[in-house]
DNA sequence: CTATAAACATACAGACTGCATGTATCATCG
DNA sequence: CGATGATACATGCAGTCTGTATGTTTATAG
């Protein structure tokens, strides 16, 4: 039979119309935004039907979550994979700093991950994205600092959240242009201070 | 003539719908959301039809963008009015920071503000709010309190980012049921390790 | 090879946005 | 004060979108 090309299994068939709404989610999201990119734009650019989508996604918003979801673990696996043990737990803070700001700025991290993300999943939902794949090495990265005495002992989760949030405003102000190393500076000047008192 | 009540100037009579039209449509975006709220309901609400709404703003982002505005207003005069001269130009910072998160109590505001704000009107759209009234206030206590060697000589503009960012995500933090506390103890160790190294 | 379930396609109902056109109310000027 | 123009608003319509219900094809189990 010379239609094996078109013979997959159930599973590879899902699994390739998954990705290639995923995909093309991903670029419109990126492109224009959630709010102004049409079900009908995507299943086009995907290459299948609307069906397809709604049947593989409760809804468009579950979609956006698969892209936001992807993106996240993208974004989690690339600082892993650019970071190295550093001598001192703060070093080691501000070198993965470096990396979640490089990671975010491959084109469209930004927008999808802290414009959109929050706007239409919620705050507790990228919460909950965050706490999967990114935010957990920064809170296990303080606790480090702060058992080593080398960070002042303040609530972890909070101090998660704060530091967590001036990182995502950095990568946001450098991907709309502003300086990188003037943010860089400030977020090392935070981190060194919080220092335990001399 | 007995309906004199009736008899209004026109500029009476725009103030007064735009009046209605905000006021419902805040109330609509609060509870529900922007994206979940439809012009047909707001107009409802506000006692007026979709013709009065598009005579005064151009779209519904419009709309949007005139609700943040006042509410960006709203919290930049309750900070100036709640915050006194303090003796130190930090203490002052920390000051201002608890101000500014008691106004971000007020029911809505974070979303408002901080979660659908920049999803509708793009990052850049809410930083031009925020410069026209809050934000004014803490970039003028930073460089004060850099002015007068209390806070190391950090790039102005990357330092007020940072510290807002935190701040912002302090306010949505406790919104969602954090302790204030915790966020109220790291926003004061970030602003108190800024002092120039010792 | 048949039956069943999964994957997808198509058709449709309801709702919404923005605009175009119509009407009422106010302002201006001779 | 009366007519003319402008402003404020109302109504109707076209196009589009989302989610669902129903139909069809493809794979899998027995």
């Amino acid at each position: 039979m010379q239609q094996e090309t078109t013979r997959r299994t159930n599973r590879e068939r899902s699994e390739e119309t998954r990705d290639r709404l995923i995909q093309a989610a991903r670029r419109l999201f990126v492109e224009k935004s959630y709010a102004e990119t049409g079900t009908p734009e995507i299943v086009r650019e995907a290459g299948v039907t609307r069906g397809a989508l709604y049947h593989h996604f409760a809804d468009k918003q579950a979609l956006f979550a698969a892209v936001a979801e992807r993106e996240a673990r993208a974004v989690a696996e690339e600082i892993e994979r650019n970071t190295v043990g550093s001598p001192s737990a703060t070093a080691s803070l501000i070198e993965g700093g470096k990396a979640y700001l490089k990671a975010m700025a491959e084109p469209g991290r930004t927008r999808l991950l802290l414009l959109d993300g929050p706007a239409v999943l919620g705050r507790s939902g990228m919460d909950d994205i965050d706490n999967r794949h990114g935010n957990r090495t920064l809170r296990e990265g303080l606790q480090a600092a702060i058992e080593a005495g080398q960070i002042r002992r303040l609530p972890l989760d909070a101090l998660t959240g704060l530091l967590g949030a001036a990182f995502d405003r950095a990568a946001l102000a450098i991907d709309a242009g502003a300086d990188a190393a003037d943010y860089q500076a400030g977020l090392a000047g935070l981190i060194e201070g919080l220092a335990p008192a001399s």
